[in-house]
RNA sequence: GUGGCUAUGGUGUAAUGGUAACACUAGAGGUUGUGGUCCUCUCGUCUCGGGUUCGAUUCCCGAUAGCCACCCCA
């Protein structure tokens, strides 16, 4: 049996056809009610931790100047070549979508003359980044981090102080299997002649590698290291490493940064494949890593020590170092690992109505009660008891007020006890503290 | 950016070349002004556009989005 002719269903289909709905600009995402309670359980443990630590907190622009970036982060950086939502206002400034919060910082620390600050200054910070990636589960194009930062300490116990912090914060949240993935990457010193010596070493096996090694020995060498293939990683075994060929300041630096954490009972792992996509570390860099049921690894945020960016942008030369994570990617794991969303917000007391002059007294009850601190629930489009009583129950008010018509003409409230259903009529001007009482507040 | 997989009601899942099933959620009811149990009903036309077909949600192509790997990173 033949269904409905195609014409006739392109035209009933033209003719019910809704508008084109909007969607979201790929990669990004809305953060719904339920997720911001763990929103906030994450940044509200991130700021009050900071806090602790002495930490400030700053706010910079999302929008500066796209040589901030260039200079920054580093020109042949893929979130700089190619990551970057950059435009040219109606003035004709080249600006970008901040891809990271460390460079804005470090500008606002020398704009705002904080060198003149008591040393060492510590700023922290949160927000959303924007990268144009090709987007993933817990990668998108407008991410949020926070972030920590400290200006002026070179001693080796801050960047132990920085990596404790970092650590502490996760396990705060209640992400508690995470391991710190440390290295050091040298300086302007001693990081150049080991680039050679690498390339050098490869060069020579060059025919053992993978098409992407090929490529990653002219465009990203440090990058070698961390190759999956299997006979690269042999190549790689045999490789001169890094800490072996540090000058004797960033050897020592890192020795004692290490020291300093085992003070502080923090486990490591020396992660010589670990590199950092900006350019401007030096020494110290370390990453939070979390490893899931099945034992894969991801890492949850990074930093490390960046002593040449303040000059490079500017300022003066000034040690500093920081870190940062990503929410999205703090929220999904706490998600993961069964953290509880309470959806409904319990109420103290609700309101119900039935009709409109009760409405009206329900409007003004409902001042008075909140203003006693109370948390007071309401459906003034509902028309039926019933339903409003359904949702009374549903918020887990202790106590329902009714007003129908008959109270709102006599100026009275029947108090409805919820779980015993006891019910008692009092005057309107004793409720809020007949309320008060029967809550104890 | 490269390669691959997927796309069904608010959510999570079915089935099928002849107009969609189940669970949860939500809304309205179950006689007059009363909740939490129970019962009834309602919410999709199968992401969008095109093609094949008598007929497509089901096959093909394209778009879009999500996901996975690489890359990179938070």
């Amino acid at each position: 049996m033949p269904r409905v002719k195609k014409q006739d269903k392109k035209e009933i289909k033209r003719r019910r056809k809704k508008l084109t709905p909007i969607q979201t600009i790929k990669g990004m995402k809305d953060i719904l009610p339920p997720e911001q309670l763990i929103w906030n359980h994450v940044l509200e443990n991130g700021r009050k931790l900071c806090g602790d630590f002495g930490f400030g907190r700053i706010e910079t622009p999302i929008l500066e100047h796209t040589e901030l970036f260039h200079r920054g982060v580093g020109q042949i950086t893929d979130i700089v070549e190619k990551e970057m939502f950059s435009f040219e206002t109606r003035g004709g400034d080249k600006v970008s979508l901040r891809p990271e919060g460390t460079a804005g910082v470090v500008r606002a620390y020398i704009e705002n003359g904080m060198s003149k600050w008591s040393q060492p200054v510590k700023l922290y910070y949160e927000g959303p980044m924007f990268r144009y990636e090709k987007p993933q589960a817990g990668r998108y194009r407008q991410h949020h981090q926070f972030g920590f930062e400290i200006f002026g300490d070179e001693c080796p116990a801050i960047d132990a102080q920085i990596i404790y912090l970092a650590w502490k914060i996760f396990q705060k949240i209640g992400i508690k299997n995470t391991t710190i993935q440390i290295n050091s990457i040298g300086c302007s010193e001693c990081r150049p002649a080991y680039k050679k010596l690498l390339t050098d070493y490869y060069e020579m096996k060059i025919n053992k590698l993978c098409m992407d090694c090929k490529r990653r020995l002219t465009d990203n060498p440090l990058r070698l290291l961390d190759c999956k293939e299997e006979k690269c990683m042999q190549v790689a075994s045999a490789a001169p490493q890094i800490i072996d060929h540090l000058c004797e300041e960033c050897h020592d630096h890192f020795k004692n940064v290490l020291e300093f954490l085992d003070e502080l009972e923090i486990s490591y792992v020396l992660n010589s494949s670990l590199v950092r996509g900006l350019d401007y570390y030096t020494k110290t860099v370390f990453e939070v890593w979390e490893s899931n049921a099945e034992g894969a690894q991801s890492s949850l945020g990074g930093g490390g020590r960046y002593d040449d960016l303040v000059q490079i942008l500017g300022g003066e030369d000034t040690f500093a170092i920081g870190f940062s994570f990503g929410v999205e990617r703090a929220v999904e794991r706490l998600l993961q690992n069964g953290f509880h969303l309470e959806r409904k917000i319990n109420k103290d007391v609700f309101l119900v109505q039935l009709g409109n002059m009760a409405r009206k007294k329900i409007l003004k009850l409902f001042d008075n009660l909140i203003d006693n601190n109370i948390i007071v629930g309401e459906s003034l489009g509902r028309g039926s008891i019933k339903s409003q009583l359904r949702m009374a129950n549903r918020s887990n008010s202790k106590i329902a007020l009714i007003i129908g018509q008959k109270e709102a003409i006599d100026n009275t409230v029947i108090i409805r006890d919820m779980e015993s259903g006891m019910q008692e009529v009092v005057v309107m001007e004793s409720v809020v503290a007949e309320v008060k009482k029967r809550l104890k507040k």
